[in-house]
DNA sequence: TAACAAGTTGACCGCCCGGTCCGTTTGGCT
DNA sequence: AGCCAAACGGACCGGGCGGTCAACTTGTTA
């Protein structure tokens, strides 16, 4: 048998599979990073042994479920890569982006970094897309000239973790700070920065 | 005996408890909340049994770190509550603050809020001193009218947990992004904000 | 339909954690 | 010095975790 040639998953196993992978997700988006095994498998209605007969380990199915946010936010980031307003489109991704993964927060930028080679790879392309998104808005005069596209991807998730705090959040209140941070990234009334982007 | 007659400590309880105290500030800092009794007793010089001596619970010993903090935080609040320039003020608050406590971010929020009845009261006279600080600095026409206290609050450590997500983030990173998320505080170029404050 | 590989399962293992307990040590008072 | 309450410390406990395994079930294929 070759190496890529991988064999079809049983009908039971695949379905099992989708439902493990939903039911992280969800887990993983509510409780964070250290969701128990034991509970996603009840969630999804299977054996903890079959959690582990997906996926070696307990980091690998979260690198999964952060693999498909990476590749989620790639193909947003790519459609709006030549939209009209590239401030807007910016402006746009981060709202998307900062809606879509409640609280499963930066996580996806250090953890399993090495340990995953399609994570790293699917982050290089996010990354660049982003990259290449700040780019065209300050070209376009929307964004400050002294912000890197790192900046705003670290600045990216800091609404939803800093609404985490609150008690009662109103579902989205988060756009109340990623408007704040937004209007920090524009030219207008901007001071020098303190340190260089890393 | 009477109530509040405390009797005081021996000698070498109180050298062990401030001992105690120093290496949990030390160890949560670093590790986070979830950083180990043992560890932190491992540090001190001291028993595990002797840490819950002193504190019925660890999130009593956390909660102790945290008054600290936000003593200290107050205090330094209450020392710019009358300085020349309210903008400055505020800018130089924020500074201190994200400075002070690096990583022990904002979980002195809602942890152990209502476990603790000084630590409550701490953190009402620290945020009533935030506030002071805003609207002094909005009256100074340094930050925007649609900001309020609590905002200051929630985005105050935004900046320390960003950071801790590059690998080797030098020191003083966070001040950059202090600085952005202090732009978008700024009157200039202000968009209004799409949602109100908690 | 028969047979087998693929898949499932929950009991089980070792580990680490917060917290308890009691035998031992030690500082303060007379 | 001698006493004793206060303080100490580490073995110990119960519980929850990630991960393993061998017995069992099921989809697939001929």
């Amino acid at each position: 048998m070759r190496e890529g040639a991988e064999r079809p998953l049983r009908a039971d196993a695949a379905r099992n599979r989708s439902s493990l992978l939903a039911a992280a997700a969800r887990e993983f988006a509510e409780r964070g990073p250290d969701a128990s095994v034991a509970d996603i498998a009840r969630r999804a209605g299977i054996g903890k042994g079959t959690v582990f007969r997906h996926f070696p380990t307990k980091e690998d199915l979260l690198a999964a479920v952060v693999l498909d946010r990476i590749e989620d936010l790639a193909a947003l980031a790519a459609r709006l890569a030549n939209a009209d307003d590239a401030g807007a489109a910016l402006l746009e991704f981060m709202d998307e982006a900062a809606g879509r993964q409640q609280q499963l927060d930066l996580s996806f930028l250090r953890e399993s970094g090495e340990v995953n080679e399609r994570l790293a790879g699917a982050r290089e392309r996010l990354f660049a897309a982003i990259i290449a998104l700040v780019e065209r808005a300050q070209a376009a005069g929307a964004v400050r000239g002294d912000i890197s596209g790192m900046d705003v991807i670290l600045l990216m998730c800091a609404p939803n973790h800093v609404v985490s705090f609150v008690p009662d959040a109103p579902p989205d209140l988060w756009r109340r700070y990623l408007g704040i941070i937004f209007d920090g990234l524009r030219p207008e009334g901007a001071r020098p920065l303190p340190h260089p982007a890393p």
